[in-house]
DNA sequence: CCGCCGCCTTGACATAAGTCAAAACGGGAT
DNA sequence: ATCCCGTTTTGACTTATGTCAAGGCGGCGG
């Protein structure tokens, strides 16, 4: 079921790229990827948490539905990111929900395993911190944003992560549907379209799902934003 | 330095609580405890971060200041808890600032220290796991709190984490000044003053530093509050 | 005991964003 | 192409929360 590329993909995560092949093959045995239609569920909160996600093609979102019935997006994962590895050390349950939000591939790995792999190699436990630690920073900035960010600031900076290292002008192609941005940023649908019209006087148009920034520097002051840049890889022996 | 109260407090944190005497005399050597004032920084964004820090007494704020010349307070820590674990395992920068809000004293631990540590013995990194993955977790839910609730209801929750399997009626005592009490939660102080007033209503009364609770279940209902010991229970049959 | 200074509260007002409703748009199926 | 349904946009209105400005309260030092 794994093929070359998915291979390629999981070897380029944070979680698994230094793991070598052959561990990663005990790690990922046979029948663990799995395929979801759009809408399809992938855990509810309050499932035993048995799972850690790579997602291999497609995108997920993770949410908790609050009493209300109002749902709130806590994040969306798309090719080569991993997701609920957290859950694996605490509890033992999902604490959010997750469903596919269009036709998605993951690569479910049983976390007993990757624990057992933990305690036999310390690169992996390494890594695997530095997974939740990538983690942490983006929830920690999320916060910030929402905190000091206003909503065209928030979708500003959505669509500058999304082209880091492109030259100016440049074009975007947003991934997923707006009300699921919408709500990513922490906005209603309505906001964000008047938000995004608002945008146009730095220099920001929107066509369907591509967006044209005409000038980098001027949207990141418009929008405060440093951009953050992957780390060096770690080398220390 | 470290007296055996401090000790006490190393050996209830997620992060060292597993972690024998002996170890933790090693990774917590001499001259590892630092006291600060009220007000005094102990690191600040962009430092190179070289320790891990565990409050022993007093509380220390998390913070990022914005360009406009606010501060978005992303955490406030307290005895037997820990901050900057992430830090250690990313750029090596710290990623926002802390400051100590009253008299404190911290133990900082030298993170190769702990890194070595946790190459040599497979429990350590486990435990550091836990303690990353109770940091998302709270983060997750500060993230949500922020997104779905209103400010009374935050402050709600704030009050109902405080007093956990307490009986109602309960006496809560506000941890540090309100203002900052209203930064952690996402809000201005005449947003707390004003939202305290308003919970009334619901049977909390505010005086000082002291507030009372007439009743938990009501307060929780009101912020749509579940504790998490008490996890939702599954009715289908 | 008094006065000062920070912190907190109160008031009046401004505004970003949510809500509700309807119209426009767009992509897939027929 | 045309229809249909789900998504997005637009419009009018409401509301929570922020802002600015005074005033009150309380703890600490003289």
């Amino acid at each position: 079921m794994l093929s070359e590329t998915d291979i390629a993909v999981l070897a380029r995560t944070r979680l698994l790229g230094r793991v070598d092949r052959a561990v990663l093959a005990s790690l990922v045995g046979p029948g663990t990827v799995r395929t979801y239609d759009k809408g399809q569920t992938v855990f509810r909160k309050g499932d035993p948490a048995r799972h850690i996600f790579v997602v291999l093609e497609g995108w997920v979102k993770i949410y908790r539905d609050t009493p209300q019935g109002e749902e709130a997006v806590l994040g969306v994962f798309g090719p080569g990111e991993t997701f609920a590895e957290a859950a694996a050390f605490l509890t033992g349950v999902y604490p959010a929900s997750a469903e596919a939000v269009e036709s998605t591939r993951l690569c479910a790995i049983a976390h007993e395993r990757l624990r057992s792999e933990i305690k036999a190699d310390p690169d992996i436990a390494m890594s695997m911190l530095g997974a939740m630690a990538w983690h942490l920073h983006g929830m920690v900035n999320d916060l910030e944003r929402l905190k000091t960010r206003n909503a065209p600031q928030r979708i500003g900076i959505f669509l500058l992560e999304m082209c880091v290292n492109q030259d100016s002008p440049c074009t975007v192609y947003l991934p997923y549907e707006k009300s699921l941005i919408a709500a990513r940023l922490g906005m209603t649908p309505e906001s964000l379209s008047r938000s995004f019209s608002r945008l146009a006087e730095v220099g920001v148009r929107l066509e369907g799902h591509r967006v044209e920034i005409e000038d980098r520097r001027r949207l990141e002051a418009h929008c405060q934003f440093e951009s953050r840049k992957r780390p060096a890889r770690d080398r220390t022996r």
